[in-house]
DNA sequence: AATTAAATCAAACGATTGATTCAATCACTT
DNA sequence: AAGTGATTGAATCAATCGTTTGATTTAATT
């Protein structure tokens, strides 16, 4: 019972490690259940079809990561009677959980963010996923509104969105920027990338506003 | 002779439509013949492969774009001498070509940017074809060290990634916050989106410098 | 008019995809 | 130990993919 995983398990390990490197419509199902050490049925029995496989294994990590950004921004609220949160520290409270924190190896922090770059790569394929970020999202804004009152919804909004976009290259691997950055310094440093991502989006998120 | 395209035209221009809306891997070269009225043999009678008509829809784009991006840059660089360029006129430089301007009409805008979207959202179909923007990323990114010559190499690269980043989610069209976006306001502004990008990205380069 | 090259055509190639079938096997209760 | 439902195995489905073929038509050259 201990040492072995169950079929479910294996399907969605495999399927994982490989929507992470090669990206979910370069993966077929034969290559995962090749990995996965088991019979193309079991993916058909346990999940009735591969979207539902793409599903399960996003939410497996998607799960986690909106506890682990809920608990930082609870923690932000908690505080603010005493000091008011920063727009940096909410930032790093969305960021650091998907860029550096909460991983057990670099192995693993590799493979989260290889699939979750994937959300922002592979658009078609894990529409139906992006819903389960939303509420994180929604609480987001609302206590950035609050410490940016002078912002207009669309002013956030958009802001917010670039935000995404920001923390969506900073995932990706293949670009050129990003080669560049590594033929010039070697392994990438995710506190590093943290930091400078955090610091260039609180930039953005606290210049002032203009007439559009 | 005037009126009626040849082959050649007629896949590139279906192929461009199909990629831009569709996405390039879930675009078979059956559905790119069925849409020029042209036999499946042409394709690979005057490209080759389906990577070459990628190639070839990609750089009838990026040739010109490439083109404009120079010439605002160059501009910027001839009055130098009697006021420097800011960090604002450069970004905007870099993203109006891509994001506004030089389009004829609001049809070939989308078409444009829904095609460069899927840079970044297909980055394995088409890595092949970033290189065609390295050079004109070296002079920018030279551009920007001139005034802003606080800024490590490091610093600078980083930098423009996040602002490529910023500009791969602008073209993007169905990810939360967009669809929030068009719910909220109706219809893209481009013109407000490329002011509020260039402004969020300006904040950031200026932002001052960490240790990091 | 004869010859040659360029371009297009219908048809089919082998490979791969997600999904399905149904019998064999397993784990567990009685 | 028998029986029962959950699970897996091997084989196959129809569909689609990018690519290739060889014949045929069109255009250019001599």
């Amino acid at each position: 019972m201990a040492s072995k995983k169950d079929t479910k398990t294996k399907i969605l390990d495999a399927a994982e490690e490989l929507f992470s490197t090669q990206g979910i419509g370069a993966t077929s199902l034969r290559t995962i259940i090749a990995k996965a050490d088991v019979n193309i049925a079991a993916i058909h029995y346990h999940f009735g079809s591969k979207k539902e496989v793409v599903t399960a294994v996003y939410a497996r990590r998607i799960t986690p990561l909106n506890q682990q950004r809920l608990e930082r921004l609870e923690a932000l609220n908690t505080r603010a009677a005493e000091k008011a949160p920063t727009v940096a520290e909410i930032v790093d409270a969305f960021l650091a959980p998907i860029l550096n924190c909460s991983f057990s190896s670099k192995k693993e922090r590799e493979r989260a963010i290889g699939l979750f770059s994937h959300l922002h790569t592979e658009p078609q394929e894990v529409a139906h996923v992006l819903d389960l970020f939303k509420d994180v999202f929604e609480l987001f804004m609302m206590a950035l509104s609050k410490i940016l009152p002078h912002l207009s919804k669309a002013d956030l909004l958009w802001r917010f969105m670039f935000m995404i976009g920001v923390m969506s290259i900073s995932m990706s691997n293949d670009h050129l920027v990003h080669r560049k950055l590594r033929e010039n310094g070697g392994e990438i440093n995710y506190q590093e990338l943290l930091q400078r991502a955090v610091h260039f989006i609180t930039a953005g998120f606290e210049a002032p506003t203009l007439d559009y």
